[in-house]
DNA sequence: TCCTAACCGAGACGGTACGTCGCGTCTTAGG
DNA sequence: CCTAAGACGCGACGTACCGTCTCGGTTAGGA
């Protein structure tokens, strides 16, 4: 949770001294900001907006938040951190993919945050530290499970064990960000069952292809 | 709107009183946005900067772009437009999808637009006719001939007929614009050659397993 | 009038290009500051309210005036530059004097400025530029029509040669300085009155001591 | 208010429990304002900054002073109050008011206080309060000791008993004050010997005048 | 020896204003 | 009719202080 702010509170030897930092404040501003941040583009929400919607003062956003995209990054954890549960075997390829895409496009549904993160993709591309960030709350914890399910099905045998998983990572994420991004088309629960298909084909395939 | 397309002719039959349009001007002012977005965000960039490094004044900038954004969509299309070749029939789905990526790639390689193309699309979110804008110039030219090659495929008999083409060309295209967007890994050739084997594969296997 | 502004419009050659500067906006924000610093004291206006009673912008206003201080000098003379007449010779020394003094004290009477001077004051002891600014135009323009009527009298053989007359000037307007900026008593006719008296018995002494 | 003035028991016949106030935390407060006026306008100076300067916190400032105003009017009074010495008869006005000024303009010379009194002065006219204060502990002793130079001169015959005493001490501190806050030219002891001289000169002249 | 009151520092808090920057518009003179 | 220059109203920026408010901790007298 604290792991965006800027010092990380590293040892808690000495007893903290001086007023504590106010967990109602912290709260009211996170969901500020996850309120103001649904039916505008990122670049359309002004500091001093957040600050007045929480009831609080600009200071106090800029003490614990050093850029807009950081805030929203971790108002959207705070939305969404409960969601990102480690996956169960199910015994088979198919049904572990299953297992971690469908529950996530649910919620992508749910909640149509697809403009905050092209945001964030943004700021990830011109600010390395930004970037980081956001890999290692948002991208990394995705794209784990899934590598899980490949490992897990090459471990069983059902696909071959010179399987290029990173590049099967991208080929099972990749087409939801794609739409998610571009809203050329809906994310549809026949679209993900289409795309799981293809994808559980498609590192079959090479297996058969070799054999 | 239509000066997105500058020599379009909207019926223009009569010769155009007054002093003419400055190319010189036209050119100086995409070229300065072209340098300009090369390592900067798009939100980074001002309009006075474009102006200043054009020698133009912003009064002419925005009499010819309604936005920054269609401004850069310009620029960009000015610096690549020659690159949308009409693919050519190479008797394979997978011979026709390799002449529609592998160019696109290697382009993609050269020049690092892929924050721009970021920024693009959290605008054409947001603002639904730049979306169509987008779409029109950048997403379509790119998902024609893909699409045409799946359809061919399915005319001569190498997938089925019940596969699902707008899927596939999600398949196919997601993943790199997913990498290109996320930079969590590079769009190389031999990832490049991975997922293409992977698209064909998937929609091939479907054929097998219907048949 | 323009004197007060930054680059005291050097050299009229070339043949000024651009938007002009609206004289509108500039009467309307030295308008504003007149107001606003009659009832308050000069750390309690804000830009803001400045450019908000003007309707200008705050851009507008610091681009022509580098300081809330110069901004209000340039204001209160705006307001009084065409009450600093050229004094007459009446004949006597007593008579020059009465005539410096007597419409500036009704003047300072008509409009409360005292607490304004006090706050200009300050700024000059801290900032030397303002302060050659601030004497250039507040005191010079008081004291010379004095330092005259001594010389006069000088000439007139009213007063005797090594009159300080540096002192003597101090001698006559510190006084009202020091009701005006104390504001321990009001400076009164009888006031006016009672100084010029004293001013010119104490000149006009020291003579009959020599003599 | 009381805090001004430190010492000054409040009917304090109980001992007073609880911690007693720190005497070191005051004499660092007020050591640091002193310092800090010197070479600043007393709008530069933070009460940040002198917590920081005094190592005390902000609360312990605003618990015995309540404004920077009266912190300042109190560290000034820390530095000088020695200096108030009960004027002696010294046989002659012109002898009693050099003992009350020449004292005075020497203290001025030795610490460059000018803008500060300025700036209280600015105060003072703003805030009634505040202008109470100031001339209870700065303007009362400074005229009474006058005062009474010239009720002994006219006691003594040597001025006229229809004197104008309030507009005589104007005249006397006036031209100091002028000179001081002004900074046209600096505050010598050839110009006190000077104005001494006017100010006797002037008051004694009426004498004649009406004789 | 503990209790309780008043103090102390550190430092976070809701505010207000700051001076700057970028926006998109406008008003000039000139090609 | 177009163009460069540049001033304009507007709104947001990130910072600095304001005066207030918790905190943990200290220093005294009274129980």
């Amino acid at each position: 949770m604290l792991s965006v702010m800027p010092p990380v509170k590293t040892a808690r030897t000495e007893p903290r001294r001086g007023r504590p930092r106010s967990e109602q404040s912290r709260q009211a501003i996170l969901r500020a900001v996850s309120e103001l941040v649904l039916d505008r583009d990122l670049s359309e929400i002004s500091m001093d907006a957040v600050a007045e919607r929480a009831g609080a003062s600009k200071a106090t956003i800029y003490r614990w938040w050093t850029s807009k995209e950081l805030l929203v990054l971790d108002a959207l954890r705070n939305e969404w951190d409960t969601a990102v549960p480690e996956v169960t075997d199910t015994g088979s390829l198919s049904g572990d993919l299953r297992a971690v895409i469908v529950p996530w496009t649910r919620e992508l549904a749910t909640k149509p945050y697809g403009h905050v993160i092209a945001s964030l993709i943004v700021r990830a591309q011109v600010d390395p530290l930004f970037a980081r960030e956001y890999r290692t709350h948002f991208v990394g914890p995705r794209r784990k499970p899934a590598r899980s399910a490949f490992r897990r099905a090459i471990e069983r045998g059902e696909i071959t064990r010179d399987t290029d998983v990173e590049a099967a990572v991208d080929l099972l994420y990749g087409p939801f960000y794609h739409r998610l991004l571009h809203t050329h088309a809906a994310v549809t629960d026949r679209f993900a069952r289409a795309i799981l298909e293809y994808v559980v084909a498609a590192v079959s395939a090479s297996d058969r292809a070799v054999g």
